[in-house]
DNA sequence: GGTCGACCATACGCTGCCGTATGGCGGCGG
DNA sequence: CCGCCGCCATACGGCAGCGTATGGTCGACC
């Protein structure tokens, strides 16, 4: 009787994982209509019946992202007291998994969906940090100061490992680079 | 008699500005046949008699940007003695203005063509900091970190200044900080 | 066992871009 | 004054993706 309804839900979960896939891969615009439904083995019948337009796909794939790279990670470590400890365990998160979502993402802010979504993740993140950077015992400003550099070293350094890994060298080596520098 | 050759320099030229123009402006999508033609007030008969296909002039625009915005500044900058002067007047033109072309060419890395262009950039624009930090005395190794860490941290500053600018706030502010943080 | 609705296939028109083919115009050399 | 050529316009075919319209299938349920 109620099966019909999850059955729905569940074809509807295949498009969306199937796009945050095909993101990663080839960009926002492999988070097309036809090219999936070929992938997936079905037609656009199938995708017009679940999706109102590929708009729509593109939301849900964004905020998929966001809810399991963005708020996901931070909640997760804001149990954790010790703010240096915080802070270090966002940088190894960070430096883990080069985020090939994330930096797809960011080429493809034209789309307004997008930009809102990495918008939003800029300053969430940003101020988990700078609040962790108060608790060490900075000033407001100055812990504000200290997160956008740190946030911006991850965005830049996210682009280096896609587009110049050969200058980047070795992440991790960096990384620890960073932790003392920014840290300490 | 040798008017006719020049004027075709200039026409051909004509097309490149306008290329990286729009290349500031729409991202490398913005740099196609007949949106230029349009904007040039022209039809795609004159481009294809200047130009092979799009591809060329894509390379075309991309060496233009390396020359101006790439290789320049870094000669201009070459001849300062005094290596910390040398990256302060690096970091003031970096600071100055968004690098919105440079922007938009990470965000068309699937075109080989940028693809090797943005490498490029990098590998100069990081030897040439590494070599100043070895001038200040660090180690080849540390410079090198040193320089990896500071340009990583420019391209994610310029990625934050197009994609969240109320989260950066004030560039200048910032750009204070990174000197004191980076270079002392 | 017939109906209804969820789900998908087929087929179509539209748009925006690339590239080609070909014709036309205007100035310069002979 | 005539032909040549640099330069551009016109017109076409092709491709890839979006969105729609409509028909078909299969299982649930009465």
């Amino acid at each position: 009787m109620v099966m019909g309804m999850m059955a729905a839900n569940l074809d509807r979960e295949r498009w969306e994982e199937a796009a945050l896939v095909a993101l990663e891969r080839g960009g926002l615009a492999a988070v097309a209509v036809e090219p999936l439904a070929r992938e997936l083995g079905v037609t656009k019948g199938s995708f017009y019946w679940h999706f109102k337009n590929r708009r729509e796909l593109i939301a849900a794939t964004v905020a998929r992202w966001e809810a399991q790279h963005v708020d996901a990670p931070l909640t997760a470590l804001a149990g954790v007291e010790d703010p240096r400890e915080r802070l270090r365990g966002l940088l190894v998160r960070a430096s883990s998994k080069p985020p090939s979502i994330f930096i797809a993402l960011l080429d493809a802010v034209d789309e307004p969906l997008v930009s809102a979504a990495v918008e939003r993740a800029a300053r969430e993140r940003v101020a988990f940090m700078a609040k962790a950077f108060g608790e060490l015992g900075m000033t407001k400003a100055k812990a504000r100061r200290q997160a956008l550099l740190a946030y911006a070293t991850y965005v830049g350094q996210a682009h280096l490992a896609r587009d110049a890994p050969e200058v980047l060298g070795d992440p991790a080596t960096l990384a620890k680079h960073v932790a003392e520098q920014l840290i300490g």
